[in-house]
Order: C-alpha cells, then sequence, then structure tokens
DNA sequence: GTCTATAGGGGGATAGAC
DNA sequence: GTCTATCCCCCTATAGAC
C-alpha cells in the first residue's frame, strides 16, 4: 500500500510516472501535442490537471521523456544492424523490418515523432530531434551505398531520392497501420519489400563477382 | 476606383481578399492551423487581427476557403485523367504527373490538406474532407483496377497496400519538395514512376496478346 | 478597410489543504 | 498523490470610431 511494489502480478509495476506518460502519448498522437490539454491527460487518466504537475514540471517534460526513451530504443535497433555482418541488401531489408516493427509496438511514439518534430524542433530543448533525423538519414544512406558498392541496386539509381522514398513510405504507414489488426506489421514490411525491391535490386542479380563467369553458350 | 478593375498590368488585380488567403495559407502550412493565431496572419499582412474579419467570418472560414478552391482544381484534374483515352500505365503516370505538378504549384495547400484534414475533418463543416479523401482512395483504385485487368502489373500485386503506398509516396513529398530547387516536380515524378514502375509493372511487360506470339527459336 | 478597445473563454502552471 | 482554487496569459471574435 505504501510502496509501489507490484502484488505477485508479472507486470514491473508499471509505476504510475509510466502510465501517465502512455495515457500521454496516446492523445498526443491522436490530437497532437498542442491540441491536447494538460486537462485532456489529466482526465484521461481519472485525476485533475494539478495533479499531473506532482510527477511531471511540465507538458513539454512529458513528450520530452516519451520521446527520448523510444529513440534510444530505435536507434540502438539500427546500430545494431549496421554493425551486423549481413549484406547490404539484407541489412535494409532488416531497417525495413525493424521500423514496421516500432510502428508495430509503439505507434503513439512514431505518430509524435512524424507529426510534431517540426514543431517542437523549434525549441532549443527538443534540438536533439534534428540530431536523430540526421541520424536517421544516416542510416539508411550509408545502406543504399553499401548496396551501390556491392552492386546490388540498379545502376542508375538515385540514393538521395530514394532515402526520402524509403522514409516517407516507411513512417507514414503509422498514419493507417493499425496493431492486432488482419495485416501483421511483418507481412507489411515483407510487401513493401517486394515493391520496393523489384525497383531497386538490379534484374540480373549482382554482377558476375560472387558466382562462376558464364557465357551464353552454357545454354 | 469603386469595383476592383486592375491598372495596366497583367495581374487578374489578385484581390485583397486573395491576398489574405495566401499568406494564411503559408501560415497553416508552415506552422499548423491551431498553431496559427489570427494574429500571426494579420501581423504578416500588415494589418492588425480585427481588420480581418472584414474580409472573413472567422480563421476557420478562411482554411475552408482554401481547401476547397485547392481541392476543385486537383480533382478536375483527375477526373479529366480518368476520362482520357490513355492506357492503364500511362493513366497512372499522368496522376503521379498531376499530384507532383500540384505539390509544385499549390505546395500550402497540399500540406494544409495532408496535415490538417484529420483534425479538420471532426467538424462537420469540413465533412467534405472524408469525402474528397474518398474520391482520391477511388481514383488511385480504379487506376490500379484497370492496370490489373490488362495485365500491366505483376500479377501478385495487393492493390490495396499498392495504393497506400503510391499516395503515401506522393503527398508525403510536400515535406521537402522545394519549388525553384534544384530538382524539378517534372523530374521528381520520373524518378519515382521509374522506382514504381519496375516494382509494379510486370518484368516481361504485358501478356502477348498485343505482340506477336513469338518462340525462343527466332533469336 | 483599418484601428481601438475589449469581451469571453480556455490554456499552462502554481500554492497550499487534505 | 490528489484536490481546491486561482493567477496570468493568449486566443478568437465583436462593436464602433475613424
Amino acid at each position: 500500500m505504501a510502496a509501489a511494489s507490484s502484488p505477485a502480478s508479472s507486470e514491473p509495476a508499471a509505476s504510475r510516472r509510466t502510465e501517465l506518460l502512455a495515457i500521454a502519448a496516446g492523445l498526443f498522437a491522436e490530437k497532437g501535442f498542442r491540441n491536447t490539454t494538460v486537462r485532456d491527460i489529466a482526465e484521461a487518466a481519472g485525476i485533475l490537471s494539478g495533479s499531473l504537475y506532482h510527477h511531471f514540471d511540465s507538458k513539454e517534460s512529458m513528450v520530452d521523456e516519451i520521446l527520448r526513451t523510444f529513440q534510444d530504443e530505435l536507434f540502438g535497433q539500427y546500430d545494431a544492424i549496421l554493425l551486423g555482418d549481413a549484406d547490404p541488401r539484407a541489412k535494409l531489408e532488416q531497417a525495413v523490418v525493424v521500423s514496421f516493427a516500432a510502428i508495430d509496438q509503439h505507434p503513439h511514439e512514431v505518430a509524435i515523432f512524424q507529426n510534431e518534430s517540426a514543431y517542437l524542433g523549434g525549441f532549443e530543448r527538443f534540438a536533439y530531434l534534428a540530431e536523430r533525423n540526421a541520424q536517421s538519414r544516416a542510416v539508411w544512406i550509408t545502406l543504399l551505398d553499401d548496396g551501390v558498392r556491392a552492386g546490388a541496386w540498379r545502376t542508375d539509381l538515385d540514393v538521395e531520392l530514394t532515402y526520402r522514398f524509403i522514409r516517407d513510405t516507411v513512417w507514414v504507414a503509422v498514419g493507417w497501420y493499425r496493431p492486432g489488426g488482419k495485416l501483421t506489421h511483418d507481412v507489411i514490411a515483407r510487401q513493401y519489400l517486394t515493391i520496393l525491391l523489384d525497383g531497386i535490386a538490379s534484374p540480373t542479380g549482382p554482377p558476375a563477382t560472387t558466382r562462376p563467369t558464364r557465357t551464353k553458350k552454357e545454354r
């Protein structure tokens, strides 16, 4: 009754703080940050707005903590992929799959990052959003450049434009994807990759460096 | 001096009303609708907020007029394409090109439609936004279905998912496209189409109904 | 067509009681 | 940890002078 130690339950207590952040994230994602009032958040939590300030300094602090927690996890996954030893095409596939999984597991956080970065980025406190954006770009560009060197894509590929294409297409799915729906995030990721790669992968496969050279006569 | 007849200039007078709407559109696109105050708009126009109400009923009326004008034009273009006699693939290309041209010529309007539809759609006054959204879906689905019947795409294509893919990728470009920049909207449209079509066009071309049947012996 | 002045409502945040 | 009560600011919109 005193401390926040959970009963025999398996849940790690999900502190009141975490609980409130989850409620706030849902509202920020649904209505936007500015559009969500502290009174909205408090009402959804069953308390009054003044009580929120026992847990958080400000509304900004809430969205700050939401975004930082999410991004630390996501970029940890990207880093793991970059450090892996898969070939460029497989790494790109992994990055797409991980991104769709993030939409599945943290749809609110993704939506907030997508929709509020432009506004929040204007404050010094959220300068890290621009850094994360640059970091994200670096991940995709690296994967694409590696693929270019390995001959995994069509040779006339515009890397910068393709990066935007992928970034936009992947993240914007948060607008219509519904966790628990008919389509799982994994199926969607695979279908997106099918469309994407049949445009990017060179139709004849990688150049003849990894397989025995073969002439037409062999047919 | 009485009527709004322009001088010897070629500009059609661009009435003060139109001028104010353009200023408002820029701010709505940049900062969001809720995020833009009538004081912001007035200041940008060099007047005081109260004076705006000589021209418009409300802030809502402004965004309403902005969106209606833009959408009437855009959907007129889509309709013309649907009614044309080009083949399915060419029609899809036309629709993509027209969309990118819309981003070029009306970036603010596109951004507002993209970013504020969810919020504005909650008001009865803006119920037409949902209708336009359904209309837009109908356009793309029609184009894709026609292509399926004509054998223009890969046979394992998921039309619904491809529709979302195209819609998202095309419109989201408003977030980074800059009119007057290095890349023209036409070049971008063509490059997008290259990525897109090499993924959805059947690799061997349409089935052998439009060309003479040909056996391997002919080589 | 614009300004002055202000009404009326809602927003984020605080202080102290319980 | 929550509630009561409230401050102060900014918002949209209006009324009437110029």
